[in-house]
DNA sequence: AGTCTTATGGATAAAATTATCCGCTACTGA
DNA sequence: TCAGTAGCGGATAATTTTATCCATAAGACT
């Protein structure tokens, strides 16, 4: 038996910030868009390790988020095309400066990991799908 | 009968840099640390929605990950003191990048997904306890 | 002897996130 | 008629992350 419930603070910028962007594959969703791949069906050949039922989630709460604008054509087949709003530019931003830190951490990272776990992960693979 | 496996991208800088700085707590920690309160049980009284053992946790990851160290004292009762590394750095500077951003989106983040929620966050409170 | 303090961590459960399977729609072309 | 296409989303399972409960240690204080 439990007593407490579900909180969330999003009143604070930076779990706003969390919440926006710290999805699994929600930056590499937003740099394949910049990039021009914009239709679905393109996302995922971009980012095959994810099913296209999960890419169209993240999509979904990133277009929520006001981050992507979606245009669903009614023709057949189906066709919609993502694309990136103005808040989108400053969301970016904060993107680089995260991948830029991470990049530099990269190696201290991987030093000071490197023994808690297995030998478990993609290694250097996968740098194009990399956001 | 499922037959993939769990990968996790992290020759990615961005992804990194999330897996450093995306738990609940950790945010709230480092901003806590580097006000001076450093040790366990203050750090507790601060962030009283978490229990002890959940902080510990992530002061435990962010000890391995090189942003913190920590410092026992062997007497009784048990002391133990947590500080910023030099990497805290510029992790805070991308911290206060993030939070930045979302501060400035707080608006437009609550307007759009106030429709798809049903009143569940905190509102305005734990300002205090926000990194 | 009993209680309080402070930090830690095992076992386990709840909650949240991500993944898989599958069926549906409605047209195109073989 | 059957397969192929492109996008959508329900139901459900696996995985990961957070949370809760509890027990231990060992001295100080009443």
């Amino acid at each position: 038996m439990y007593e407490k419930k579900i909180p969330k603070d999003l009143s604070c910028g930076l779990n706003i910030a969390i919440e926006v962007i710290g999805g699994k594959w929600k930056a590499n969703l937003l740099a394949n868009i910049s990039k021009g791949i914009i239709r679905p069906s393109e996302l995922h050949k971009s980012i095959p390790q994810a099913s296209a039922r999960v890419l169209n989630q993240q999509l979904s709460e990133l277009e929520l988020h006001g981050i992507v604008e979606k245009k669903i054509y009614n023709v057949l087949p189906p066709k919609s095309e993502y694309s990136l709003t103005k808040n989108a530019e400053s969301v970016l931003e904060v993107l680089r400066a995260m991948k830029s830190w991470g990049e530099g951490y990269k190696e201290i990272f991987h030093e000071l990991t490197q023994n808690s776990r297995i030998e478990g992960h993609d290694g250097i693979a996968n740098q194009e799908s990399c956001s």
